[in-house]
Formats: structure tokens, sequence, C-alpha cells
DNA sequence: GCCTGCTATGTGACTTGATCACAGACCCTT
DNA sequence: AAGGGTCTGTGATCAAGTCACATAGCAGGC
């Protein structure tokens, strides 16, 4: 765990590897992954919530190893104050995920979730086509429910799209998934 | 109407005086309100596209007479290295965005209906309790469906806590509004 | 092996919110 | 006063979220 919702900022973050997913908690155990901060990323928050002393409106969870750079607010502003590129990173990091967030506002305000759940499946198919990974883990990414998206793998199973079992997915119709996760609507 | 979805963006722009809304708006028509930028803001998502060299993912449009001073990204640039007071309004204005976003994000996926209504129209409340808005524009503000705040405007009415007549709310019992917005669920 | 406990999945019943379709009501302009 | 636009009300239906609980698979200890 990198920070959980109201912890107070003390320095600024720099991950070099890994990957760190920031994520938003309601009091019922539902999630919704705002984005992810992986290999030479800096972590937006915690820039956000230096400068505005604010306390963390989100958690941060490492999801692999992760190794990351801690600077001192001090150093952090010596770094924006002298040097262009510094300040160019940091602006196009905020860039992101302001869009990131901003994109994610859309997807669950207007989308549908067999569209959503396709797409979430294309990303993440592998070479194998063998996906390992939950259907509560899945629910998280989208900030849905898990029976929601049990249903739903279920309705694609039917339709010969995947195959299911316990912690696996088997993606068996690729292109098929596409055309779902493709279509406007 | 500042910009639109798919605009590229050319300036920084810096609200003097007025509202400046900024949305999403779906195919079908349904909006939801990200912020809004007021007196002596940046336009965040201006500065964001700037840097990101990316089209903006959402409108702006003007709610009252507004004016704005904008800056050519050349001096832009020169006055996030040269100023430390520039470039913490900068960051400041950056860190609410972001925050406030990720609050919608929250808002959205985790709220229920009648609470947030009952949040926006005691925030809304003027002194006089008479609010002057339409159900649409409730509903846009909430990224939600019309109907959907109709039919509670109209739970609110049968619950003695406001009077509705076209184009008007009047607000009879505030503190009753309150309870509802304060409840955690 | 077999039992136990934990995690993951499946499913019915129900509630809430979104969509569709349309009917009135109100207001402004001519 | 008549007509057209905007705003509101409402039933029917669908999609998604919630609740409750039943299995099913897996791992560790015996």
């Amino acid at each position: 765990m990198v920070f959980r919702q109201g912890d107070s900022c003390q320095q600024y973050l720099f991950v070099t590897s890994g990957s760190v997913r920031v994520y938003s908690r309601a009091e019922n155990g539902r999630e919704v992954v705002l984005y992810r901060v992986q290999d030479n990323e800096s972590c937006t928050l915690t820039t956000a919530c230096l400068f505005a002393h604010n306390p963390y409106p989100a958690e941060g969870i490492t999801e692999t190893e992760t190794s990351a750079i801690a600077i001192p607010q001090k150093v952090f502003d010596q770094g924006l104050a002298q040097s262009d590129a510094f300040r160019q990173m940091i602006f196009d990091q905020y860039a992101r995920r302001l869009s990131d967030v901003i994109h994610r506002v859309e997807d669950i305000s207007f989308g549908h979730i067999d569209i959503r759940l396709a797409r979430q499946l294309v990303k993440l198919c592998p070479q194998n086509a063998q996906l390992s990974i939950t259907h509560q883990a899945l629910a998280n990414e989208l900030g849905t429910a898990r029976e929601v998206i049990s249903r739903q793998l279920k309705q694609f199973e039917r339709n010969r799209l995947i195959q299911l079992q316990r912690g696996q997915i088997q993606i068996t119709d690729l292109s098929g998934l596409r055309a779902i996760a493709d279509s406007e609507t």
C-alpha cells in the first residue's frame, strides 16, 4: 500500500519500475481504478496533494515489485524552477492523468457494461489468450459489482467468445470481442 | 462556446471574471459537468492539452458574461520558468482540477441520486430559497437523465421539502434537504 | 485419502437508475 | 388567440446494482 484515502502527503514520488494502481474505494467495498503509475512516471496525485496541501482522495497500491524515488518537496521545487525538461515532464504527466480520469468519467457515465468489459478483455489478452484474473478484479477495474461481471462473462461464454474456469479466462474469439469493443454505443 | 470535444488547443487561457462550465457530452445528448473555471482560475484542460498536444476531451461553454486572457504558449512557458508564484498558481489549479474530477468519479460510481440531488439543491440554494433552474440542467450537472431528476424532485415535493413550478424550485425545508445531503450512503 | 476453511463463481429476487414514448402544461411571439 | 417551442409528468421497459445464499474448486493438515 503506497497511500490511503485521507493520508497526507509528505514527498514527491517517482516510479522507476513496477506498477501502482490508483483507485477509489466506497464504504461497501466497491472500487474503481482511476489510473496506473508505471515505469518512469510520476505519481501525479502525490504532486497534486503536495501542492494543494490536501489529503489523498484515493488509494494507491503496488501490483508488482515496484521501485520508486522519493524526493522532498524542496528538491522537487528546485527541479521545477531550474530544469525545463523536468518541468515539461511533470506537466506531461499531469495532462495525461487528467485526461485519463476525464475519460474514466465518460466511460462510467455513458458506457455500457458489455462493451467496457469486452474492451478490458481485449486490452488484457496475452499472447496465449489465457487470462489469469478473477471476476472481482475485473469488477474493480471497471467500477462495477462482481455479479454484473460474472453474468456478462457467462453471456460471452454462451456466445462462444470465451471459456471460463476458476481464476482463468480463455479467450477463444478475440476478433468477436474486438467487434463488441469497437461498437460505439 | 469556448472549446469543443476534439478541438486542438492553441493558447493558454486564464479567466479573469465569469464562469466556464467544462463538461463531457455523450452521443445521446447526456452530459456530465466535470468542473467550472471561474474568477482568476486557469483553464487547466487548456494547459493539459497544450502540453500533451492532445485535443480537448471535453467541451467548455461560458455560463455568464466572461472575460479571459489568452496567453501564447511561449509566454506561458516563460512564466513557468521565471516566476515561482506563477508556477505555484498553475500547480494549485491542476491539483484542484484533478481532485475535482476524481471526486466526480466517486460520486458517479458510488453515489445515490437522491443524495446527490439534495446536495446540489443545497449548494445552489440562494438567500430567498427560490431556485431558477430546469430539471434538464440539474440532470446535466449530475450526469443523469432528465426523467430521473423530475421523478426525484417530485418525491422531494411529496415529502414537502420543495415546491415545483415551471423553471423554478422553491426550497421550503432546507434543513430537511441538508439531512439527506449529509447522510453517508 | 478425507475434512476443513477460504476464495471464487453462479443465480434468483428485487431495487434503482436509464431509456423510450408520448401527453400535457406553460410561455412567447406573431 | 393560435401556434410552436420549451419544460414537466408518467407509464412501460430495460440495464445495472444489491442482497442473499448456494455451490464449486483449491490448499493445508490430519
